[in-house]
DNA sequence: CCATGATATATATCATGATAATAATACGGA
DNA sequence: TCCGTATTATTATCATGATATATATCATGG
């Protein structure tokens, strides 16, 4: 997250910039594209609070949703497939397992690896929250947003 | 911050919203904007707490320094111009203060009002820390970013 | 002029990110 | 075979965001 509220004017940066070799406007872009990405994550987050979610909850479940020719992942795919720590991962599981909403099996030929699916819920869930996210993110992109 | 790796495919998010009134080109541009904005937002964090630092310790320097007319801000102005609770500024303002990076001084008129400024040492820090994060910002937005 | 409510800041606690360390299992070469 | 190393997942702990609550001070109507 990126927490300015008022980026600074172009004169700003030049004052502090001015003498080293970056291009004001460079930089007053890349400033802009984190508040707005910021914002957005608020609403976002936002959004998934009030239906007992979060980010990176809603995200665990489309990784395994999304993979196509599989109905399950093991812990370690998810970690490869989520910008998040392993430790993060695993917490995530214990949450989402208690809700109900994965279930967590072991491989039968190697003990170590554990293999996710969603549950019935679980993808209801899914189902029920995606469209309220695409249309936060439509009207962000429009402009549209309050 | 956004944590997918790999963004949806165009037809992965048909198949997702295809029935809504959202537009696939525009949920991909708007994950595309969360990504870009999360990995540079993931660089300059590394950037800051190899410098000891962090994202909102700096800003919060910033925000102070930047002000024209004025050596020193209010509590309450400071958390004006930053996205983040009253507590969160509270807490930063004590590292600060532990770090001599800033002062607190109460107000003689209304004692509730604290009037917060930089020391010599906390412009230092900001001076020799401002250059790479500019430069950090630069190149990704050239797309010469690692 | 003092009780009551408003305002400015700080503390307590929780949620969720990180890194370091641990447990259990698998693998591979002497 | 079996000892050391690698791999998979988890637990322990810390950092830093949030909300709810507390404290101190100010302002104001009766």
């Amino acid at each position: 997250m990126f927490f300015l509220k008022d980026l600074p004017t172009r004169r700003m940066i030049e004052s502090y910039s001015g003498h080293y070799d970056t291009d004001p406007e460079t930089i007053r872009d890349g400033l802009t594209l984190l508040r707005r990405a910021s914002l957005l994550i608020r609403r976002l987050d936002a959004y998934f609070a009030r239906h007992g979610f979060s980010q990176l909850r809603f995200l665990f479940l489309i990784v395994i949703d999304r993979e196509t020719d599989r109905d399950s992942l093991t812990v370690g795919e998810i970690t490869e497939r989520l910008d998040v720590s392993g430790p993060v991962v695993a917490r995530t599981l214990r949450m989402l397992l208690d809700d109900g909403l994965v279930t967590r099996a072991t491989d039968e030929d190697d003990s170590r690896i554990r293999h996710i699916a969603l549950t019935p819920e679980g993808r209801d869930r899914l189902t029920a929250i995606l469209p309220g996210y695409f249309r936060i993110i439509a009207d962000e992109m429009d402009g549209t947003a309050p």
